[in-house]
DNA sequence: GTGGTCTAGACCACT
DNA sequence: GTGGTCTAGACCACG
């Protein structure tokens, strides 16, 4: 239950994705109450601040509540979970797409490559560059 | 023919980007002589040295050759332009998919999200997070 | 704890090698803390960039590795730090074959003319040019 | 008959060497005839200044003598020659032991590392950074 | 306090 | 004129 932290990205932005993960997953549900900052400072072996960070900042989106003196829960809306997921669908969307895009890829075989990748990924689960008629 | 500046990313990647988005897409091709650092910063306006180490990485990840005294050069290897190709592409394809998977978006509603997305991108050119069928 | 710096080479260059060069003597090991840019900067009476591009390269070669906020450590790898010696051995062996090759002097005559230089090296600290049979 | 340049060393000091290998080896012998400057520039494909400059430095170490409005030798003093050659052998040497010393290599392990790699030589043409006893 | 980035300006070797 | 290196000093995000 730890994570492999990448140098480039920020600790608390990527504990954010790892809860929010655990939130869209369903790992995490609506109303669950979340470890405290020691509790998980502990566990991920990091810096207490660096796990407040992340949840002020969970709590600025509206992720994550408050309740003084009993902790903090997830979000009881499940619609905010909801949104929370397509924006994150959109997000990776986007960024894939207009990606793709500046390589000067066609649209049509964008679609091609990304199915193409996802009927190989059900036999071998490493994929590897290889996408399909990335070739001109 | 300047660049406009996200502030989130250092300004060298940027720039590292925005050349290899022009070798890639035959903007400049193979052999094809660079802007000198000089040139280059004064029209983007920035600092020499900021774009000194931009070529500097492109150079180590052997996209661009120096000739000294005489300038910086696209490879001439046409090949290893196509691997670069490749690996940007693979590499945005291989983030997007295990985002959405780690999202828990079927593989098979993927390969639809997309196929929507880029049908609709024909007449919107503005992309707003909405992706098709990620609802569950 | 200072170093003599030869203006032929890159100061970065010869700090690079000053480090490496603890690391593989086992002065510093695996897993240990380095001075912070700020302080070897100090110390060697430099400019803290001319440090920083040094851990810089360290970093790309794998030698070192960033804690970010908490500072850099010698890669904790042991077998990285077998690899870089052997590497470094290499390399110099390598230079000195093929150069004594092109001067034209014979495989058994190279071994002999290390063996005599050694010997001697044991009761003469400063070597000067003569090598054993060097004379045709 | 051309070089292949390395783009960290200056090429007029290639040259040089490259000159000098040739003299030392006996391709070109004491008083023989150099190419001119402007032969030289066509045939190693490079600028006629550069070429210039490594003639100088030549001239400068007495290697090569110029006789004016005939063009340029080689030094007619055999025992020139053979000081140049112990010269490069020396450097080699030097650098070579004092390297190896600085890894903390044993100089007994030294001729040991260079035995064998003379007696594998032999048989594979490429070497490849394994050098005997290097390990601990 | 630590590293990462950027600016400004300088000097040098090479072509 | 070109790139390579270095200094000086600044600001920022991170822990």
């Amino acid at each position: 239950m730890s994570i492999e932290f990448d140098n480039n990205l920020p600790i608390y932005l990527q504990i954010m994705q790892y809860i929010k993960r655990q939130i869209v997953t369903g790992t995490l549900k609506a109303g669950d109450k979340i470890p405290s900052v020691r509790e998980l400072a502990a566990e991920l072996q990091i810096n207490p601040n660096t796990v407040q960070r992340t949840f002020q900042e969970l709590e600025r989106e509206e992720v994550v509540e408050t309740k003084r003196g009993l902790g903090r829960y997830v979000t009881s809306e499940e619609s905010k979970i909801m949104t929370i997921k397509k924006e994150m669908a959109g997000e990776l969307l986007e960024r894939f797409l207009t990606g793709m895009q500046e390589l000067g890829i066609k649209e049509h075989d964008i679609v091609n490559i990304v199915a193409d990748a996802v009927a190989e990924g059900k036999q071998s689960s490493h994929r590897d560059g290889r996408g399909g008629t990335v070739n001109e």
